[in-house]
DNA sequence: GTCAAATATAAACATATTGCAATTTACTTA
DNA sequence: TAAGTAAATTGCAATATGTTTATATTTGAC
Protein backbone atom coordinates (compact mmCIF):
# COMPACT_ATOMS: atom_id res chain seq x y z
CA UNK A 1 0.00 0.00 0.00
CA UNK A 2 0.87 3.83 -0.25
CA UNK A 3 1.93 3.65 -3.59
CA UNK A 4 -0.44 5.78 -4.82
CA UNK A 5 -1.54 7.85 -1.50
CA UNK A 6 -1.97 11.45 -3.05
CA UNK A 7 -5.10 13.42 -1.15
CA UNK A 8 -5.12 15.97 -3.49
CA UNK A 9 -4.36 15.47 -7.09
CA UNK A 10 -7.25 12.71 -7.72
CA UNK A 11 -9.13 14.95 -9.54
CA UNK A 12 -6.03 16.24 -12.21
CA UNK A 13 -5.44 12.50 -12.72
CA UNK A 14 -9.05 11.48 -13.17
CA UNK A 15 -9.41 14.49 -15.75
CA UNK A 16 -5.40 13.16 -17.64
CA UNK A 17 -6.80 9.54 -17.46
CA UNK A 18 -9.95 11.02 -19.21
CA UNK A 19 -7.77 12.19 -22.12
CA UNK A 20 -6.01 9.50 -22.09
CA UNK A 21 -9.37 7.25 -22.16
CA UNK A 22 -9.71 7.53 -25.95
CA UNK A 23 -8.31 5.07 -28.52
CA UNK A 24 -7.92 8.30 -31.64
CA UNK A 25 -6.08 10.36 -29.03
CA UNK A 26 -3.66 7.40 -28.18
CA UNK A 27 -2.89 6.52 -31.54
CA UNK A 28 -2.16 10.26 -32.14
CA UNK A 29 0.09 10.31 -28.69
CA UNK A 30 1.75 7.26 -29.74
CA UNK A 31 2.61 8.91 -33.89
CA UNK A 32 3.78 11.66 -32.06
CA UNK A 33 5.85 9.91 -29.67
CA UNK A 34 7.70 7.83 -32.63
CA UNK A 35 8.54 11.70 -34.10
CA UNK A 36 7.12 15.12 -34.78
CA UNK A 37 4.47 15.44 -37.09
CA UNK A 38 2.53 18.16 -38.41
CA UNK A 39 -1.98 17.89 -38.07
CA UNK A 40 -1.64 17.03 -41.42
CA UNK A 41 0.36 14.23 -41.41
CA UNK A 42 -1.27 12.97 -38.27
CA UNK A 43 -4.74 13.27 -40.30
CA UNK A 44 -3.41 10.46 -43.13
CA UNK A 45 -1.88 8.33 -40.85
CA UNK A 46 -4.81 7.86 -38.81
CA UNK A 47 -7.37 8.36 -41.57
CA UNK A 48 -9.21 11.38 -38.96
CA UNK A 49 -10.69 14.26 -40.40
CA UNK A 50 -8.59 17.11 -39.96
CA UNK A 51 -10.84 18.58 -37.71
CA UNK A 52 -11.00 15.99 -35.21
CA UNK A 53 -7.41 15.88 -35.51
CA UNK A 54 -7.26 19.42 -34.24
CA UNK A 55 -9.80 18.55 -31.55
CA UNK A 56 -7.98 15.84 -30.19
CA UNK A 57 -4.74 18.24 -30.51
CA UNK A 58 -6.03 20.56 -28.48
CA UNK A 59 -7.43 18.54 -25.97
CA UNK A 60 -3.84 17.20 -25.33
CA UNK A 61 -2.30 20.60 -25.40
CA UNK A 62 -4.71 21.37 -22.52
CA UNK A 63 -3.64 18.96 -20.01
CA UNK A 64 0.13 19.95 -21.38
CA UNK A 65 0.65 16.30 -22.95
CA UNK A 66 1.38 17.98 -26.45
CA UNK A 67 3.13 20.94 -27.74
CA UNK A 68 2.92 22.49 -31.19
CA UNK A 69 5.51 24.47 -32.82
CA UNK A 70 4.58 26.17 -36.39
CA UNK A 71 6.43 26.00 -39.77
CA UNK A 72 5.23 28.39 -42.34
CA UNK A 73 1.82 26.94 -42.87
CA UNK A 74 2.38 23.95 -40.71
CA UNK A 75 2.01 23.42 -37.23
CA UNK A 76 4.02 20.38 -35.81
CA UNK A 77 3.36 18.51 -32.59
CA UNK A 78 5.54 16.89 -30.41
CA UNK A 79 5.68 15.04 -26.86
CA UNK A 80 6.43 17.30 -23.64
CA UNK A 81 6.34 15.12 -20.66
CA UNK A 82 8.14 11.34 -21.59
CA UNK A 83 6.41 10.80 -17.79
CA UNK A 84 3.07 10.36 -19.70
CA UNK A 85 4.43 8.10 -22.38
CA UNK A 86 6.11 5.73 -19.52
CA UNK A 87 2.33 5.96 -18.36
CA UNK A 88 1.08 4.91 -21.28
CA UNK A 89 3.26 2.07 -21.83
CA UNK A 90 2.89 0.92 -18.58
CA UNK A 91 -1.14 0.25 -19.32
CA UNK A 92 -0.35 -0.67 -22.52
CA UNK A 93 1.51 -3.66 -20.92
CA UNK A 94 -0.95 -4.50 -18.47
CA UNK A 95 -3.85 -4.73 -20.84
CA UNK A 96 -1.76 -7.06 -22.86
CA UNK A 97 -0.81 -9.34 -19.71
CA UNK A 98 -2.77 -12.81 -19.50
CA UNK A 99 -6.41 -11.87 -18.17
CA UNK A 100 -6.62 -13.76 -14.29
CA UNK A 101 -9.83 -15.12 -13.07
CA UNK A 102 -11.79 -11.96 -12.39
CA UNK A 103 -13.40 -12.43 -8.79
CA UNK A 104 -11.18 -15.46 -7.58
CA UNK A 105 -11.10 -15.34 -4.05
CA UNK A 106 -6.95 -15.74 -2.35
CA UNK B 1 11.24 6.53 -28.90
CA UNK B 2 9.37 3.09 -28.65
CA UNK B 3 8.37 3.07 -25.29
CA UNK B 4 4.69 2.65 -26.25
CA UNK B 5 4.53 1.21 -29.48
CA UNK B 6 2.26 -1.48 -29.26
CA UNK B 7 0.40 -1.59 -32.42
CA UNK B 8 -2.72 -3.73 -30.25
CA UNK B 9 -3.60 -2.98 -27.00
CA UNK B 10 -4.63 0.65 -27.99
CA UNK B 11 -8.46 -0.11 -27.36
CA UNK B 12 -8.11 -1.84 -24.29
CA UNK B 13 -5.69 0.99 -22.99
CA UNK B 14 -8.36 3.49 -23.79
CA UNK B 15 -10.93 1.62 -21.97
CA UNK B 16 -8.84 1.26 -19.14
CA UNK B 17 -8.22 4.91 -18.68
CA UNK B 18 -11.46 5.55 -19.37
CA UNK B 19 -12.04 3.30 -16.36
CA UNK B 20 -9.31 5.43 -14.98
CA UNK B 21 -10.91 8.53 -15.95
CA UNK B 22 -13.13 9.10 -13.08
CA UNK B 23 -12.47 10.60 -9.31
CA UNK B 24 -14.78 8.25 -7.59
CA UNK B 25 -13.25 5.39 -9.00
CA UNK B 26 -10.06 7.00 -8.23
CA UNK B 27 -10.99 7.67 -4.83
CA UNK B 28 -12.30 4.06 -4.62
CA UNK B 29 -9.41 2.50 -5.73
CA UNK B 30 -7.35 4.54 -3.45
CA UNK B 31 -9.26 3.05 -0.73
CA UNK B 32 -9.53 -0.29 -1.55
CA UNK B 33 -5.09 0.00 -1.95
CA UNK B 34 -4.63 1.20 1.31
CA UNK B 35 -6.77 -2.16 2.73
CA UNK B 36 -9.33 -4.30 0.91
CA UNK B 37 -12.53 -3.13 2.22
CA UNK B 38 -16.72 -3.82 1.87
CA UNK B 39 -18.86 -1.66 -0.14
CA UNK B 40 -20.84 -0.61 2.95
CA UNK B 41 -17.74 0.84 4.11
CA UNK B 42 -16.53 2.09 1.06
CA UNK B 43 -19.90 3.95 0.41
CA UNK B 44 -19.44 5.28 3.97
CA UNK B 45 -15.88 6.81 3.05
CA UNK B 46 -16.56 7.89 0.14
CA UNK B 47 -20.28 9.64 0.65
CA UNK B 48 -21.60 7.52 -2.01
CA UNK B 49 -24.85 5.68 -2.41
CA UNK B 50 -23.97 2.21 -2.15
CA UNK B 51 -25.81 1.74 -5.81
CA UNK B 52 -23.15 3.95 -6.80
CA UNK B 53 -20.56 2.47 -5.19
CA UNK B 54 -22.09 -0.67 -6.82
CA UNK B 55 -21.70 0.30 -9.98
CA UNK B 56 -18.24 1.71 -9.97
CA UNK B 57 -17.35 -1.29 -8.54
CA UNK B 58 -18.59 -3.44 -11.08
CA UNK B 59 -16.34 -1.25 -13.90
CA UNK B 60 -13.74 -1.58 -12.23
CA UNK B 61 -14.12 -5.38 -11.87
CA UNK B 62 -15.05 -5.44 -15.13
CA UNK B 63 -11.65 -4.04 -16.44
CA UNK B 64 -9.74 -6.84 -13.83
CA UNK B 65 -8.84 -3.88 -11.23
CA UNK B 66 -10.43 -5.34 -8.63
CA UNK B 67 -11.94 -8.78 -7.17
CA UNK B 68 -14.50 -9.16 -4.77
CA UNK B 69 -15.08 -12.15 -2.48
CA UNK B 70 -18.23 -11.88 -0.67
CA UNK B 71 -18.20 -13.40 3.45
CA UNK B 72 -21.36 -14.01 4.45
CA UNK B 73 -23.39 -10.56 3.60
CA UNK B 74 -20.85 -8.67 2.89
CA UNK B 75 -19.18 -8.01 -0.67
CA UNK B 76 -15.34 -7.65 0.04
CA UNK B 77 -13.08 -5.69 -3.04
CA UNK B 78 -9.76 -5.96 -3.05
CA UNK B 79 -6.77 -4.80 -5.59
CA UNK B 80 -6.05 -7.16 -7.88
CA UNK B 81 -3.24 -5.76 -9.68
CA UNK B 82 -0.40 -3.97 -8.45
CA UNK B 83 0.58 -3.03 -11.54
CA UNK B 84 -2.16 -0.72 -12.37
CA UNK B 85 -1.56 0.94 -8.82
CA UNK B 86 2.07 1.87 -9.96
CA UNK B 87 0.17 3.47 -13.57
CA UNK B 88 -2.15 5.15 -10.42
CA UNK B 89 0.76 6.97 -8.86
CA UNK B 90 2.52 7.36 -11.95
CA UNK B 91 -0.26 9.63 -13.52
CA UNK B 92 -0.32 11.16 -9.95
CA UNK B 93 3.26 12.19 -9.84
CA UNK B 94 2.86 13.67 -13.52
CA UNK B 95 0.00 16.10 -12.23
CA UNK B 96 1.34 16.99 -9.24
CA UNK B 97 4.32 18.81 -11.26
CA UNK B 98 4.65 22.25 -11.81
CA UNK B 99 3.07 23.16 -15.02
CA UNK B 100 4.89 24.20 -18.12
CA UNK B 101 4.00 26.75 -20.08
CA UNK B 102 1.22 24.53 -22.39
CA UNK B 103 1.55 24.95 -26.10
CA UNK B 104 4.12 27.36 -27.02
CA UNK B 105 5.55 27.87 -30.15
CA UNK B 106 9.20 28.32 -30.62
C1' DG C 1 -3.99 43.45 -52.17
C1' DT C 2 -5.99 38.21 -53.88
C1' DC C 3 -5.63 33.35 -53.73
C1' DA C 4 -4.63 28.77 -52.03
C1' DA C 5 -3.03 25.67 -48.31
C1' DA C 6 -2.83 24.28 -43.42
C1' DT C 7 -4.85 24.58 -39.21
C1' DA C 8 -8.28 26.13 -35.79
C1' DT C 9 -12.79 27.07 -34.17
C1' DA C 10 -18.03 26.82 -33.85
C1' DA C 11 -22.44 24.92 -34.23
C1' DA C 12 -25.25 20.93 -34.50
C1' DC C 13 -26.12 16.34 -33.71
C1' DA C 14 -25.66 11.51 -31.96
C1' DT C 15 -24.05 8.78 -28.50
C1' DA C 16 -22.08 7.61 -24.03
C1' DT C 17 -21.62 8.33 -19.24
C1' DT C 18 -23.11 9.75 -14.79
C1' DG C 19 -25.88 9.67 -10.72
C1' DC C 20 -30.31 8.96 -8.50
C1' DA C 21 -34.51 6.30 -7.18
C1' DA C 22 -36.76 2.15 -6.94
C1' DT C 23 -36.46 -2.58 -7.09
C1' DT C 24 -34.37 -7.07 -6.77
C1' DT C 25 -31.18 -10.56 -5.43
C1' DA C 26 -28.27 -12.96 -1.93
C1' DC C 27 -27.46 -14.20 2.50
C1' DT C 28 -28.27 -14.85 7.61
C1' DT C 29 -31.01 -15.61 11.53
C1' DA C 30 -35.05 -16.54 14.11
C1' DT D 1 -40.87 -20.11 6.44
C1' DA D 2 -40.57 -14.65 7.30
C1' DA D 3 -37.84 -10.71 8.39
C1' DG D 4 -33.70 -8.03 8.16
C1' DT D 5 -29.30 -6.61 6.14
C1' DA D 6 -25.86 -6.05 2.35
C1' DA D 7 -25.16 -5.69 -2.30
C1' DA D 8 -26.51 -5.67 -7.16
C1' DT D 9 -29.41 -4.41 -10.83
C1' DT D 10 -32.65 -1.67 -13.57
C1' DG D 11 -34.89 2.53 -15.47
C1' DC D 12 -34.58 7.21 -16.10
C1' DA D 13 -33.07 12.22 -16.47
C1' DA D 14 -29.10 15.14 -16.74
C1' DT D 15 -24.75 15.88 -18.38
C1' DA D 16 -20.60 15.08 -21.02
C1' DT D 17 -18.21 13.49 -25.01
C1' DG D 18 -17.19 12.34 -29.92
C1' DT D 19 -17.95 13.33 -34.61
C1' DT D 20 -19.42 15.83 -38.59
C1' DT D 21 -20.21 20.01 -41.28
C1' DA D 22 -19.38 24.59 -42.08
C1' DT D 23 -16.75 28.58 -41.31
C1' DA D 24 -12.79 31.31 -39.63
C1' DT D 25 -7.92 32.15 -38.97
C1' DT D 26 -3.14 32.04 -40.28
C1' DT D 27 0.57 31.97 -43.43
C1' DG D 28 3.05 32.00 -47.87
C1' DA D 29 2.90 32.80 -52.89
C1' DC D 30 1.70 35.80 -56.41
Amino acid sequence: MGSMDAEIGLSAAAQLFKVLGNESRLWLLRLIDEEPRTVGALAVATDLSQPLVSQHLRTLRQVGLVAASRSGKEVTYRIVDRHVTHVIADALAHVQEPALDPGAAD
